[in-house]
DNA sequence: AACGACTACAACCGCTCTGCC
DNA sequence: GGGCAGAGCGGTTGTAGTCGT
């Protein structure tokens, strides 16, 4: 990291100074667009300094990822969408990349901004007018994502196929692997919630 | 009109993960 | 195996805009 190189030979605090930080300008974000167009979306620190924009390349990397990728969708978050966030949250917790995955065009710090504005308090006045419950705690949320692991290991390693393991069809790379799908298919959600249940409440 | 509270969201920060040497 | 740099993630902060008083 550029920041934290500097370390020797001057502070971290000092080195921000210096860096532009802030709002973006329509200027900085041509440049990042035409340095990436050219050298691809890698290697950050080297697209920071050849853009000679002055910012870091975290900043440069957020800042394309979030709003100059193409296909971007901004705003206008529909019914459909808000309801596939809620239960892939239920499902996930707050891996919002993982979310942002579920959803294409949508990026995780919007999903993330989305959740923290609307729908957190959303679940609250649920939860307050005598909502749902049946939420997972992190700890429980992990147990299903490393579940969904170990059942794939099992999976592989298992030659007859016709143990436990085959009840669950899930492979994390398939499930986690967007491309071959349209958007917004609700049933494997609604698929996984039913296993998800099953391991947080166990019978 | 002025001001404070609230909201939405862009951006930053610190940390972890991953790949390379 | 250990160190380093780059990439990525989630939490948090900053701030512009909006609304109510």
């Amino acid at each position: 990291m550029a920041e934290k190189e500097v370390k020797s030979t001057g502070s971290v605090k000092d080195v921000r100074k210096e860096m532009n930080r802030g709002a973006w300008t329509a200027e900085e974000d041509r440049k990042l667009a035409e340095v990436i167009e050219v050298h691809g979306a890698k290697r950050w620190k080297m697209i920071a300094t050849t853009a000679g924009l002055n910012r870091c390349g975290k900043s440069c990397r957020l800042r394309w990822m979030n709003y100059l990728r193409p296909n971007i969708k901004r705003g206008n978050i529909s019914d459909q969408e808000e309801d596939l966030i809620l239960r892939l949250h239920k499902l996930l917790g707050n891996r919002w990349s993982l979310i942002a995955g579920r959803l294409p065009g949508r990026t995780d710090n919007e999903i993330k901004n989305y959740w923290n504005s609307h729908l957190s308090k959303k679940i609250k006045q649920e939860k307050q007018s005598g909502g749902s419950t049946r939420g997972c705690s992190k700890l429980q949320r992990t147990r299903v994502v490393e579940e969904m692991n170990v059942v794939e290991v099992k999976r592989e390693d298992t030659s007859n196929g016709g143990d436990q393991c085959s009840k669950m069809n899930f492979n994390v790379d398939e499930f986690f692997d967007f491309s071959k799908e349209g958007p917004l298919n609700l049933e494997w959600v609604s698929q996984f919630l039913e296993l998800d249940e099953g391991l947080c409440h166990p019978s």
